[in-house]
DNA sequence: TTTTAATATTAGGCTTACCAAAAACTTTAA
DNA sequence: TTAAAGTTTTTGGTAAGCCTAATATTAAAA
């Protein structure tokens, strides 16, 4: 599939699959406090989905998803929970992990999101939790390997964790 | 830092730091041949970057930074090359990984940057290329783990590199 | 059933960032 | 030093998405 779709309106087809998920149909309202738009915003968009073939509205009335706006909107969906897991699995706060997620669930290449796909996969179908992870973990408190042997000198030191900085800088 | 910045705010400031870091100065064309944009908007861009305090610019002259607008070219320049080291640890192509950074250096939060950042140093600075690496890339390509003990019936077989597929889901 | 509250829609406007065409300026070459 | 070529700027327009205020419709409560 190519890149036909802009970033809203992926996010708008998400937002619907989602909803959809949950009640059936979506309203409006729904759709505009899930994306924190304001209601027109909403209707303008719903009304184009509707033109594009991907959303079925009329006034007044619920929203619903064309089977080609649902196969968006699950993708869409699926991305986020891949990104989503994946940062997760590097100790991003779950917080910030979630909407780091919707950030970079639109644009990325199928072969991106498909490695990181394959590392969550690995990671989570591994035997126990990897070694490595834990090596992972202690390397992003300490700046140190556990098992290293070579020290790097000029290694800088880990970016540690941290939930109350407030200026931030890399 | 907090987030003030637009997104192509970012993206000029980037290549105009990257342009510089090899010219060390920038004309407008080699700013909108860089973004892939044609040179009045460039202009646009540049004229707004100077009223912010963020580049400088007199008519027909040359575009340089200044030291906020530098700094701000130079931290997105460095998610850059992050992200990009990363995705090609996890075996994403040069070319996508370099077009993939673009599109997410940008918006992640700095916990979020930071935890990428920290698991690049962690591999690269691993005493040798690590194990879990290479079992990685067996796993993108047989979805099984080498190690493994377990095994994962319900587990989807992992998603291959394919340089051919064109079309292309998840 | 009628009033009220909630929701949806329209109308009109804003901002960002892009573009093409034309005008202004620089640089290069004759 | 003047003409041609290249670059930059201005002008005027477009599209996507968002907003507020006002209006229309539906749903709920009296």
């Amino acid at each position: 599939m190519e890149k036909i779709f802009s970033r809203k309106t992926e996010d708008y087809l998400e937002a619907i699959f989602k909803i959809m998920e949950e009640k059936g149909y979506a309203k409006i309202k729904d759709i505009s406090s899930f994306l924190d738009v304001r209601p027109p915003s909403a209707v303008e968009m719903v009304k184009k989905l509707n033109d594009r073939g991907l959303a079925i509205h009329k006034k007044y009335e619920c929203v619903t998803l064309t089977p080609k706006g649902e196969e968006i909107g699950r993708l869409i969906s699926d991305r986020h929970a891949t990104i989503r897991a994946f940062l997760e699995i590097i100790s991003v706060p779950k917080w910030i992990a979630d909407t780091d997620a919707c950030v970079i669930e639109h644009e990325l290449h199928s072969e991106t999101i498909g490695q990181i796909k394959n590392l969550v996969s690995f990671v989570k179908s591994a035997p126990d939790n990897p070694e490595w992870l834990e090596h992972f973990e202690i390397f992003c408190e300490t700046g140190e390997h556990t098992c290293g042997e070579k020290k790097h000198a000029e290694m800088e030191k880990a970016h540690p964790l941290s939930t109350l900085r407030i200026e931030i800088q890399e």
